[in-house]
DNA sequence: CGTTACCTGAAA
DNA sequence: TTTCAGGTAACG
Protein backbone atom coordinates (compact mmCIF):
# COMPACT_ATOMS: atom_id res chain seq x y z
CA UNK A 1 0.00 0.00 0.00
CA UNK A 2 2.37 2.62 0.85
CA UNK A 3 4.11 4.51 -1.61
CA UNK A 4 7.03 7.21 -1.15
CA UNK A 5 4.32 9.95 0.47
CA UNK A 6 3.09 7.29 2.86
CA UNK A 7 6.33 5.85 4.26
CA UNK A 8 7.94 9.60 4.31
CA UNK A 9 4.42 10.22 5.96
CA UNK A 10 5.14 7.33 8.44
CA UNK A 11 8.71 8.57 8.89
CA UNK A 12 7.99 12.35 9.79
CA UNK A 13 5.66 11.52 12.09
CA UNK A 14 7.82 8.41 13.56
CA UNK A 15 10.98 9.85 14.65
CA UNK A 16 9.86 12.69 17.38
CA UNK A 17 7.91 9.62 18.52
CA UNK A 18 10.77 7.34 19.41
CA UNK A 19 13.45 8.96 19.41
CA UNK A 20 15.58 8.17 22.93
CA UNK A 21 13.01 5.82 23.86
CA UNK A 22 14.13 2.57 25.36
CA UNK A 23 13.38 -0.58 23.83
CA UNK A 24 12.92 -3.27 26.57
CA UNK A 25 11.85 -5.96 24.81
CA UNK A 26 10.23 -7.15 21.14
CA UNK A 27 7.98 -9.78 20.62
CA UNK A 28 6.52 -11.90 17.18
CA UNK A 29 2.80 -12.79 17.09
CA UNK A 30 1.74 -16.22 16.14
CA UNK A 31 1.71 -16.69 12.72
CA UNK A 32 3.95 -14.01 11.74
CA UNK A 33 7.24 -15.89 11.30
CA UNK A 34 7.74 -14.77 7.68
CA UNK A 35 7.78 -11.21 8.54
CA UNK A 36 11.80 -11.24 10.52
CA UNK A 37 11.96 -13.83 7.29
CA UNK A 38 13.06 -16.55 9.17
CA UNK A 39 15.38 -14.98 12.38
CA UNK A 40 13.76 -15.38 15.27
CA UNK A 41 11.80 -12.94 17.56
CA UNK A 42 13.78 -14.43 20.61
CA UNK A 43 17.08 -13.43 18.46
CA UNK A 44 15.90 -9.82 17.85
CA UNK A 45 14.88 -9.21 21.10
CA UNK A 46 18.07 -10.14 22.77
CA UNK A 47 20.23 -7.20 20.04
CA UNK A 48 17.39 -5.13 20.95
CA UNK A 49 17.09 -5.16 24.43
CA UNK A 50 18.17 -1.64 26.18
CA UNK A 51 18.92 -0.16 22.79
CA UNK A 52 17.17 3.61 22.42
CA UNK A 53 16.19 4.75 19.07
CA UNK A 54 17.79 7.84 17.51
CA UNK A 55 16.81 9.32 14.13
CA UNK A 56 14.68 7.50 11.27
CA UNK A 57 15.46 7.41 7.73
CA UNK A 58 13.98 6.74 4.64
CA UNK A 59 15.39 5.08 1.30
CA UNK A 60 12.95 4.47 -1.42
CA UNK A 61 9.96 2.51 0.59
CA UNK A 62 12.17 1.67 3.25
CA UNK A 63 12.25 3.25 6.28
CA UNK A 64 15.50 3.22 9.04
CA UNK A 65 14.98 3.06 12.28
CA UNK A 66 18.56 3.86 13.77
CA UNK A 67 19.72 2.59 17.10
CA UNK A 68 22.08 3.98 19.72
CA UNK A 69 24.17 0.94 19.06
CA UNK A 70 24.88 1.81 15.23
CA UNK A 71 22.43 -0.72 14.13
CA UNK A 72 19.42 -0.07 12.30
CA UNK A 73 15.97 -1.98 12.30
CA UNK A 74 14.61 -1.56 8.20
CA UNK A 75 10.99 -1.87 8.03
CA UNK A 76 8.97 -2.19 4.63
CA UNK A 77 5.38 -1.92 4.57
CA UNK A 78 4.28 -3.93 1.39
CA UNK A 79 0.97 -3.74 0.71
CA UNK A 80 -1.17 -3.19 4.22
CA UNK A 81 1.61 -2.74 6.65
CA UNK A 82 1.14 -0.09 9.15
CA UNK A 83 3.70 1.03 11.90
CA UNK A 84 1.51 2.12 14.77
CA UNK A 85 2.87 4.25 17.95
CA UNK A 86 0.57 3.58 21.15
CA UNK A 87 0.91 4.60 24.58
CA UNK A 88 0.82 2.62 27.45
CA UNK A 89 -2.46 0.40 28.20
CA UNK A 90 -4.16 1.06 24.99
CA UNK A 91 -6.20 -1.69 23.56
CA UNK A 92 -4.81 -4.49 21.06
CA UNK A 93 -5.21 -3.66 17.65
CA UNK A 94 -6.29 -6.79 15.52
CA UNK A 95 -3.09 -8.03 12.91
CA UNK A 96 -0.45 -7.17 15.01
CA UNK A 97 2.43 -9.05 14.11
CA UNK A 98 5.07 -7.60 16.06
CA UNK A 99 5.35 -5.29 19.12
CA UNK A 100 8.22 -3.20 20.02
CA UNK A 101 8.17 -2.75 23.84
CA UNK A 102 9.63 0.87 25.01
CA UNK A 103 10.20 2.40 28.27
CA UNK A 104 6.95 3.26 30.70
CA UNK A 105 4.92 0.93 28.66
CA UNK A 106 4.67 2.86 25.54
CA UNK A 107 4.54 0.29 22.12
CA UNK A 108 5.34 0.49 18.29
CA UNK A 109 3.01 -2.16 16.62
CA UNK A 110 3.50 -3.43 13.70
CA UNK A 111 0.14 -4.23 11.79
CA UNK A 112 -0.18 -6.05 8.94
CA UNK A 113 -3.48 -7.62 7.50
CA UNK A 114 -1.35 -9.48 3.81
CA UNK A 115 1.76 -10.27 6.70
CA UNK A 116 4.25 -9.32 3.46
CA UNK A 117 5.94 -6.54 5.34
CA UNK A 118 9.17 -7.58 6.53
CA UNK A 119 11.75 -6.10 9.56
CA UNK A 120 15.47 -6.54 9.64
CA UNK A 121 17.75 -5.76 11.83
CA UNK A 122 21.33 -4.75 10.09
CA UNK A 123 24.24 -2.86 10.66
CA UNK A 124 24.02 -1.09 7.68
CA UNK A 125 20.30 0.07 5.81
CA UNK A 126 21.83 -1.11 2.57
CA UNK A 127 22.10 -5.12 3.78
CA UNK A 128 18.04 -4.82 4.29
CA UNK A 129 17.63 -3.57 0.15
CA UNK A 130 18.11 -4.26 -3.10
CA UNK A 131 20.26 -2.00 -5.50
CA UNK A 132 17.53 1.28 -5.51
CA UNK A 133 17.18 3.73 -8.15
CA UNK A 134 17.76 7.43 -7.35
CA UNK A 135 15.41 9.20 -4.48
CA UNK A 136 13.27 10.86 -6.56
CA UNK A 137 12.93 13.90 -4.25
CA UNK A 138 16.54 14.25 -3.86
CA UNK A 139 18.79 17.47 -5.60
CA UNK A 140 20.47 14.67 -7.18
CA UNK A 141 17.25 13.66 -9.07
CA UNK A 142 17.78 16.06 -12.38
CA UNK A 143 16.01 15.27 -15.60
CA UNK A 144 19.24 13.83 -16.69
CA UNK A 145 19.41 11.10 -14.15
CA UNK A 146 15.65 10.53 -14.66
CA UNK A 147 16.85 10.00 -17.93
CA UNK A 148 19.65 7.83 -17.37
CA UNK A 149 17.42 5.60 -15.19
CA UNK A 150 14.83 5.17 -18.34
CA UNK A 151 16.71 5.60 -21.87
CA UNK A 152 16.93 2.24 -24.28
CA UNK A 153 14.23 0.66 -21.76
CA UNK A 154 11.28 -0.73 -24.55
CA UNK A 155 9.22 -1.71 -21.35
CA UNK A 156 6.02 0.75 -20.83
CA UNK A 157 6.37 3.94 -19.20
CA UNK A 158 4.59 2.94 -16.56
CA UNK A 159 5.92 -0.47 -15.75
CA UNK A 160 9.26 1.42 -15.86
CA UNK A 161 8.19 3.49 -13.26
CA UNK A 162 6.94 0.61 -10.70
CA UNK A 163 10.43 -0.66 -11.07
CA UNK A 164 12.69 0.58 -8.24
CA UNK A 165 15.52 -0.46 -9.64
CA UNK A 166 15.16 3.12 -12.01
CA UNK A 167 13.84 5.40 -9.53
CA UNK A 168 12.83 4.54 -5.97
CA UNK A 169 9.40 4.81 -4.40
CA UNK A 170 6.83 4.96 -7.10
CA UNK A 171 4.50 2.66 -6.59
CA UNK A 172 0.86 2.57 -8.65
CA UNK A 173 -0.95 5.34 -7.37
CA UNK A 174 1.60 8.30 -7.82
CA UNK A 175 3.17 6.28 -11.36
CA UNK A 176 -0.57 7.10 -12.36
CA UNK A 177 -0.72 10.26 -11.40
CA UNK A 178 2.61 11.26 -12.26
CA UNK A 179 1.93 10.00 -16.35
CA UNK A 180 -1.68 12.02 -16.06
CA UNK A 181 0.41 14.90 -15.02
CA UNK A 182 2.67 15.16 -17.78
CA UNK A 183 0.29 14.25 -20.18
CA UNK A 184 2.10 10.59 -21.27
CA UNK A 185 0.53 7.14 -22.25
CA UNK A 186 1.45 4.59 -19.63
CA UNK A 187 2.05 2.21 -22.45
CA UNK A 188 4.48 4.75 -24.38
CA UNK A 189 7.94 2.47 -24.54
CA UNK A 190 10.14 3.96 -21.20
CA UNK A 191 12.73 4.97 -23.62
CA UNK A 192 10.95 6.71 -26.63
CA UNK A 193 10.21 9.47 -24.50
CA UNK A 194 11.10 12.81 -26.15
CA UNK A 195 13.51 15.95 -24.56
CA UNK A 196 10.19 17.35 -23.64
CA UNK A 197 7.99 14.81 -22.52
CA UNK A 198 11.49 13.72 -20.43
CA UNK A 199 11.09 17.50 -18.66
CA UNK A 200 7.13 17.05 -18.05
CA UNK A 201 7.66 13.86 -16.28
CA UNK A 202 10.66 14.56 -14.26
CA UNK A 203 8.62 17.36 -13.11
CA UNK A 204 5.37 15.43 -12.92
CA UNK A 205 7.09 12.91 -10.86
CA UNK A 206 8.51 15.44 -8.26
CA UNK A 207 4.74 17.20 -7.75
CA UNK A 208 3.15 14.54 -7.48
CA UNK A 209 5.44 13.03 -4.82
CA UNK A 210 5.03 15.86 -2.95
CA UNK A 211 1.31 16.56 -2.83
CA UNK A 212 1.31 13.35 -1.48
CA UNK A 213 3.83 13.77 1.33
CA UNK A 214 1.84 17.55 2.19
CA UNK A 215 -1.41 16.06 2.41
CA UNK A 216 -0.07 13.25 4.17
CA UNK A 217 -0.24 10.12 2.11
CA UNK A 218 -3.24 8.30 -0.03
CA UNK A 219 -5.65 5.96 2.01
CA UNK A 220 -7.59 4.27 -0.54
CA UNK A 221 -8.04 0.93 1.89
CA UNK A 222 -5.68 0.36 4.52
CA UNK A 223 -2.92 2.92 4.81
CA UNK A 224 -2.57 4.92 8.12
CA UNK A 225 -0.50 6.68 9.73
CA UNK A 226 1.48 6.21 13.51
CA UNK A 227 -1.62 7.51 15.46
CA UNK A 228 -3.96 5.07 12.98
CA UNK A 229 -5.11 8.08 11.23
CA UNK A 230 -6.00 8.27 7.32
CA UNK A 231 -3.92 10.60 4.61
CA UNK A 232 -5.54 12.99 2.88
CA UNK A 233 -4.02 12.52 -0.86
CA UNK A 234 -7.29 10.35 -2.18
CA UNK A 235 -9.29 13.21 -2.51
CA UNK A 236 -6.75 15.05 -4.62
CA UNK A 237 -6.13 12.12 -7.15
CA UNK A 238 -6.69 12.85 -10.62
CA UNK A 239 -7.08 9.28 -12.20
CA UNK A 240 -5.97 7.01 -9.79
CA UNK A 241 -9.54 4.63 -9.00
CA UNK A 242 -11.68 6.95 -10.89
CA UNK A 243 -12.26 4.50 -13.69
CA UNK A 244 -15.56 5.42 -16.29
CA UNK A 245 -15.62 8.83 -14.22
CA UNK A 246 -15.16 12.15 -16.22
CA UNK A 247 -11.61 13.63 -16.89
CA UNK A 248 -11.15 17.22 -14.82
CA UNK A 249 -9.32 18.49 -17.57
CA UNK A 250 -11.34 17.22 -20.85
CA UNK A 251 -14.42 15.61 -18.98
CA UNK A 252 -13.35 12.35 -21.28
CA UNK A 253 -13.72 9.15 -19.54
CA UNK A 254 -11.49 7.55 -17.37
CA UNK A 255 -10.48 4.23 -18.44
CA UNK A 256 -8.51 1.46 -16.69
CA UNK A 257 -6.04 -1.07 -18.38
CA UNK A 258 -3.59 -3.53 -17.05
CA UNK A 259 -0.21 -2.46 -17.66
CA UNK A 260 2.44 -4.36 -15.97
CA UNK A 261 0.41 -6.82 -14.40
CA UNK A 262 -0.91 -3.53 -12.76
CA UNK A 263 -3.95 -1.66 -12.89
CA UNK A 264 -3.48 1.52 -14.65
CA UNK A 265 -5.38 4.46 -14.90
CA UNK A 266 -5.42 7.19 -17.72
CA UNK A 267 -7.67 9.46 -19.91
CA UNK A 268 -7.20 8.76 -23.28
CA UNK A 269 -8.06 12.11 -24.24
CA UNK A 270 -5.37 13.75 -22.45
CA UNK A 271 -2.76 10.61 -22.43
CA UNK A 272 -2.66 9.82 -26.02
CA UNK A 273 -0.93 7.01 -27.89
CA UNK A 274 1.92 9.52 -29.71
CA UNK A 275 1.57 9.31 -33.57
CA UNK A 276 4.98 7.99 -35.28
CA UNK A 277 6.63 11.02 -36.69
CA UNK A 278 7.92 8.85 -39.34
CA UNK A 279 5.94 7.71 -42.36
CA UNK A 280 6.92 4.67 -44.17
CA UNK A 281 7.65 4.93 -47.31
CA UNK A 282 8.46 1.15 -48.10
CA UNK A 283 8.47 -2.24 -47.30
CA UNK A 284 12.31 -2.75 -46.43
CA UNK A 285 12.30 -3.15 -42.42
CA UNK A 286 13.52 0.09 -40.57
CA UNK A 287 17.25 0.67 -39.69
CA UNK A 288 18.11 -0.02 -36.14
CA UNK A 289 17.45 3.04 -34.15
CA UNK A 290 20.68 5.29 -32.68
CA UNK A 291 22.52 2.28 -30.98
CA UNK A 292 23.70 4.38 -27.95
CA UNK A 293 19.79 5.02 -26.85
CA UNK A 294 19.45 1.31 -26.86
CA UNK A 295 22.40 0.53 -25.27
CA UNK A 296 22.00 -0.28 -21.23
CA UNK A 297 24.93 1.85 -19.72
C1' DC B 1 9.70 -9.17 -20.78
C1' DG B 2 4.88 -10.72 -18.71
C1' DT B 3 2.80 -13.93 -15.17
C1' DT B 4 2.44 -16.13 -10.64
C1' DA B 5 2.97 -16.51 -5.82
C1' DC B 6 2.93 -14.73 -1.37
C1' DC B 7 -1.64 -13.63 2.25
C1' DT B 8 -6.16 -12.02 3.85
C1' DG B 9 -10.30 -9.32 4.01
C1' DA B 10 -13.45 -6.12 1.66
C1' DA B 11 -16.23 -5.19 -2.09
C1' DA B 12 -18.69 -6.51 -6.19
C1' DT C 1 -18.74 -16.72 -5.11
C1' DT C 2 -15.53 -14.13 -7.42
C1' DT C 3 -12.53 -10.31 -7.94
C1' DC C 4 -9.48 -7.06 -6.31
C1' DA C 5 -5.71 -4.76 -3.54
C1' DG C 6 -0.57 1.56 -2.26
C1' DG C 7 4.55 -4.48 -3.43
C1' DT C 8 8.08 -7.37 -4.77
C1' DA C 9 10.58 -11.81 -5.65
C1' DA C 10 10.66 -15.69 -8.32
C1' DC C 11 9.25 -17.78 -12.14
C1' DG C 12 9.34 -19.11 -17.63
Amino acid sequence: MPELPEVETVRRQLQPLIAGREIVGFKLLPGAERLLRGRSDAEIDSQLRGCAFTTVGRRGKYLGLNLDNEQVVVVHLRMTGSLRFRPRGYEAEPFTRAVFDLDRGDQLRFVDVRKFGTIDLVDQMEEAMPELGPEPLSDDFTPEAMWQALRGRQQPIKAALLDQRNIAGIGNIYADEALFLSRLNPEAPAGSLRPAERRALHAAIQQTLRDGVAHGGASFRDYTDVDGAEGEQQYFVRVFRRTDEPCDDCSATIRRIIVGGRATHFCPRCQPVRQRTRTVKSTRPPRAKNARDTLKP
